[in-house]
DNA sequence: GCGACAG
DNA sequence: ATCTTGTCGC
């Protein structure tokens, strides 16, 4: 598929987030479609020093069976720090999606997406840069405040970060550790809630997820 | 001001 | 993210 080339690169913290807020204002969080036949999941595996595996699983959408699966190599593009994460893997991630024959109709990203100090995660980044439905998947809390969601599978709670609801935290497996939902692009919350809890069929995280994750870790 | 902080 | 054993539960 085609992805939109990447602005030119931040070499400092003060760079990357000013593309930040700029990019910021292309997100669209009024909704879009609400049922996608092919739906992927997107991680990407650190070794050594900066050297990382991206990998792209593309499942049907409705039987969740894998499709096509990518992976690219590459380095860290940026170091790590809280807010500019995206930075670090994008290059690899765009690499990826640029090597698959089919193109996807949401794309389920392992991190955060509104739900981030300047409102724009790597789903939303991912989104823009696609022009794709994105949500965000993260496995612990980054921004905001919530109560602990009921212990039941589909329970959850608001997360509010400056008096804004910026996502939820959601019961995906009854017993598990909520998992935290936030729009990444061209989707509703409550579309994206439901998404990740049909798409977290079996187990705590998105099947598109678990399967990325395993690609990237023994890429073939 | 200080600490905490997606992966 | 990664470095790592044992342990509990389905």
């Amino acid at each position: 598929m085609q992805v939109n080339q990447l602005h030119p690169w931040p070499a400092t913290v003060a760079e990357a987030e000013s593309i930040q807020d700029r990019l910021r204002a292309q997100v669209d969080l009024t909704g879009g479609p609400t049922a996608f036949a092919l739906v992927a999941g997107l991680d990407v595996h650190y070794h050594g020093d900066d050297e990382l595996t991206a990998a792209v699983v593309v499942l049907d959408g409705g039987t969740l069976a894998p499709v096509e699966r990518v992976v690219a190599h590459g380095r860290a593009a940026f170091p790590y720090v809280p807010g500019l994460f995206a930075f670090r893997e994008l290059p690899a991630l765009v690499t990826a999606l640029e090597r698959l024959t089919v193109t996807p109709d949401l794309l389920v990203c392992d991190g955060y997406g509104l739900a981030h100090p300047r409102g724009f995660g790597l789903a939303c980044h991912l989104g823009v840069l696609t022009g794709l439905p994105s949500v965000g998947v993260g496995k612990t809390p980054f921004v905001g405040t919530h109560e602990p969601p009921g212990q039941e599978r589909g329970a959850w709670t608001p997360i509010v970060h400056e008096g804004a609801t910026v996502g939820r935290a959601l019961r995906t497996q009854r017993g598990v550790k909520p998992v935290y939902v936030s729009q990444g692009h061209r989707i509703s919350l409550d579309v994206a809630t439901e998404q990740v809890l049909r798409l977290a069929a079996r187990y705590r995280l998105p099947e598109p997820i678990r399967h990325a994750d395993h690609l990237a870790r023994h890429p073939t």
